[in-house]
DNA sequence: ATCACGCTGTGAAATAAAAAACAATGACTG
DNA sequence: CAGTCATTGTTTTTTATTTCACAGCGTGAT
């Protein structure tokens, strides 16, 4: 089973790749594909063996159709319908990054408890009242859900998109949340990530020592 | 040298623990640590080691000097400087998220190049143009730079905060970015994320086979 | 008073991930 | 045309991380 790490690194290939094809680039070397992301030739190569596409000697891999080795591996071959809940901030701009994510990506429905929201359609999206997330979700047979709400309602928030069947979940809120075996679960802790760039910020800065 | 992963779970432990005080939970026995967490015993005092506090067989630890340990260890004496760059809804959204860091972390400054928030006060925090941002930080120090703008403006904003001398960027953009190796850097690719929990979560649910 | 229990801290083993090393290939050079 | 070179795919080695295993130690029960 491919692993998590390489898993991430495919898709972050497959981000400048299509950059590279945006900017007519037809061909690249492990060397530079490797340069693009921050990563080692050896890393970029292991990683390669996965999808199966093999490269040549003289011309590295081709460029459009590495990319489209890697969608393969990556991508269902119907969309992914998905909801949000949580229209702050956070939430519009979670649905402004879906844009580059359509039509692979499909947001089928959006919730807030604040009821001047609901009913209104937000980013081409319609407002549902976060009471009805089960009610709504189930016959859409919505596959991910993506929590932006407050931390005090993440869990319940969750436990309901659990309950509308979601087999994965992102969470945005500050605190960890627990769902069942069956659901994967990804915690997006910002929080955390800017207390550990400042961790390591300083511990480079002061060279090496705490 | 304590290492990402240690890290980055010793730092949640400090959110769920400062949860646990205030709900007036006075001890805690690694295995609870760990369900709260979402990891297991072993790993909860294999990383406590790193903090130096022992807790004891009958109580556990003890949840206040616990978390005073490991503040100690994660935060520095005073506090950090910091500064944003795109204010849209991203980049407010963020500013939000500080106000539970406050006041370790301090946002300085704002940068947008949008002249219509030039000048203004957002979430407390003064709006410069995104020209300035060497001439206003570099007085102040700012050891932290997060990065909310557009793909196509990333490196650019990344390559002003190094040069005002920032020694950790957390990179919202959509795209890797390059820093000299003396800034440590973050990228949070959130639709690498979308994708990936897209992926495994189709995979758990196909029982394995892709 | 002795035994069994459940926990901690840590050394040792197992697992996972990354890096290095290398044979094979074809292009280019002199 | 032999020799050098740079690159790939893959095996091997090294390094990092996680998990297991167990000694040591109070506590409470018998």
């Amino acid at each position: 089973m491919t692993p998590v790490k390489t898993l991430e690194r495919l898709i972050l290939y497959r981000i400048v790749l299509e950059q590279s094809v945006a900017q007519g680039v037809t061909h690249l070397f492990s060397k530079d594909l490797a340069a693009l992301t921050g990563s080692n030739p050896a890393q970029v190569r292991r990683d390669l063996m996965v999808v199966g596409y093999t490269g040549n000697p003289q011309k590295g891999y081709t460029v459009s159709e590495l990319v489209e080795k890697i969608r393969k591996l990556l991508e269902p071959a119907e969309g992914i319908p998905m909801a949000l809940v949580g229209i702050g901030n956070l939430g519009r701009a979670v649905m402004g990054y879906f844009t580059r994510l359509k039509p692979k990506f499909n947001m089928v429905a959006a919730f807030d408890s604040d009821e001047t929201k609901v009913g209104r359609i937000i980013a081409g999206c319609r407002c549902h009242h976060t009471s009805e997330i089960v009610q709504v979700l189930r016959p859409h047979s919505v596959q991910l859900g993506i929590v932006t709400v407050p931390e005090m309602y993440a869990q319940r928030v969750v436990d309901g998109l659990v309950a509308a069947n979601v087999q994965g979940i992102v969470n945005f809120a500050p605190c960890p949340v627990k769902v069942p075996r069956s659901v994967y679960l990804e915690n997006m802790q910002m929080t955390l990530t800017f207390e550990k760039v400042a961790y390591f910020a300083r511990l480079k800065h002061n060279g090496g020592a705490v």
